[in-house]
RNA sequence: GGACAGGUGGGUGAGAGGCUGAAACCAGCUGGUUGCUAACUAGCCUUACGAGUAACAUCGUAACGAGGGUUCGAAUCCCUCCCUGUCCGCCA
């Protein structure tokens, strides 16, 4: 959530770094904040007042018990401010709403030094890494394991719908390693603390995080006031919510393999074949809590953990520093590590790290205790380390032997009970 | 799921309509004294929002699990919900 004083001093800094992200009612939006700020504080200025009266005269009654006619005068003097406390609460209450409503909507302000495009295609190159090998056998990931008899997408359908799979024998198995190896790199190799969170949260997790209200679509809801996960960065990130972190205690980092589970609503058409868009998929998901201060240096390391798998796992894969406009609701900056999948003869991303600053320590008041005893607010970083549906994909196409069976990188074996092909 | 008991500051824990933003103790912080690795002592020690300030200070309002209600006035009385504990049932 944007910060009510900072919009009030300078609200031109926000009009144009919202256009930036596309937002181009940004005047009207901003003015529309400022006025329902201002309206919202006369409100509750007025009130306050009142309310002080009343309490001291509620003091005096009190001194004054035994004296009826100077007791039914005070009284009624009372009565009358909180009629007016009343109206004044409901006008206030309702200014505050509003606002609120307004700010939980607004998608937090670029880092100064992404690029400012609209979309993805203004995305920029970092770097790749790999070589990408012209083979003779190209499949689509669905074919090959298809054809291995190790995936089962029709009984998926008859059980549960449409975007969901079934893994069968040495491809369950692979899903399972392959959350085993990213954890274990993560936790031995990374510094991150293993977590196993709920999969099901409330309806405050998923404001904090970002996901409420504006998204409310593409989550899965239960009964009750509790969702679905779209990532464990909600589990995890929430973990801190509403607590003050000693200074000493951070970075404090977290690493969490759960099932995803996403709507995919207006993904119609996308992805519809094998498994790269799913409603439910496996992801490790590492978290960052960390004084802003130092936030876009564990971005970059986030991202090099990130790409620790992929190396290790011998995939090609490349960069992109996400354009203003292809960002996330909550992101500051996000670089996306996106692997090479032969068969659609393109880089698909794989992991998304960004930096969400202030913006959803603010949605779940997350702060720390600073060394001269303030309470600030934290920043917090998420970034998936990998999402392993994709991975899973990546491993099937780039490691497709002639024969049509599929080679397991040798970091994996340990995890495969001896088994070196799918 | 049922019955009972609870939910108060960093912790323990009092308070049972106005004297309580909250006793006492422990921990922590700042100083004093003695000296030696501890004792004594004075003070400070929740948070949010608003006003105010160059920044402090200061002032106001609110918060005793959450939300409603009764009352001139609620931590205290009433209702709903959430959570914790114990016992029973069920269950991986």
């Amino acid at each position: 959530m944007l910060n009510i004083k900072e919009i009030r001093n300078n609200p031109d800094f926000f009009i144009q770094n919202l256009k930036k992200r596309n937002l181009d009612n940004s005047e009207k939006l901003i003015k529309e904040i400022l006025d329902l700020d201002k309206e919202y504080r006369e409100f509750l200025e007025k009130k306050e007042k009142l309310l002080s009266s009343r309490n001291q005269i509620s003091k005096e009654l009190g001194q004054n018990k035994n004296d009826q006619a100077k007791f039914n005068e005070l009284s009624k003097k009372v009565s009358d401010i909180k009629k007016q406390v009343q109206e004044l609460d409901d006008q206030s209450s309702n200014s505050f709403e509003k606002l609120n409503n307004i700010l939980m909507s607004i998608p937090n302000i670029p880092d100064e030094n992404i690029p400012v495009g609209k979309d993805e295609t203004e995305n920029l190159f970092i770097k790749d890494y790999g070589k990408i090998v012209s083979k003779k056998n190209i499949k689509p990931h669905d074919e090959i394991a298809e054809n291995l008899n190790i995936i089962d997408f029709e009984t998926a359908v008859k059980i549960s719908g449409s975007r969901f799979v079934i893994l069968k024998d040495s491809l369950a198995k692979l899903e399972r390693a392959l959350i085993s190896f990213m954890l274990d790199v993560h936790t031995q190799e990374n510094g991150y603390k293993e977590y196993s969170v709920p999969v099901i949260v409330n309806e405050d997790a998923m404001y904090g995080t970002g996901q409420l209200p504006k998204f409310r679509e593409d989550q899965f809801q239960l009964n009750n006031n509790q969702w679905l996960i779209p990532t464990s960065e909600v589990s995890l990130t929430n973990m801190i919510s509403n607590s003050i972190i000693d200074y000493e205690k951070l970075p404090l980092r977290f690493v969490a393999a759960t099932q995803c589970f996403r709507a995919e609503a207006g993904a119609a058409g996308k992805d519809t074949k094998g498994m790269i868009r799913q409603h439910q998929f496996a992801k490790v998901e590492l978290v960052s809590i960390i004084q802003p201060e130092f936030r876009l240096n564990e971005l970059d390391r986030m991202v090099s953990c990130a790409e620790l798998i992929l190396q290790k796992l011998d995939l090609p894969y490349r960069i992109m520093l996400l354009s203003s406009g292809d960002m996330g609701f909550s992101a500051e900056k996000t670089f996306d590590l996106e692997v090479w999948l032969p068969s659609q003869n393109k880089y698909r991303e794989i992991s998304s790290c960004s930096s969400c600053g202030t913006f959803q320590a603010a949605r779940m008041k997350a702060r720390y205790k600073s060394v001269d005893g303030k309470n600030n607010l934290v920043a917090t970083l998420n970034g998936s380390g990998l999402a392993v549906g994709r991975t899973i994909v990546a491993l099937l196409e780039n490691y497709l032997n002639e024969d049509g069976s599929v080679s397991i990188p040798s970091a994996l074996t340990p995890y495969m009970n001896g088994l070196t092909k799918l």
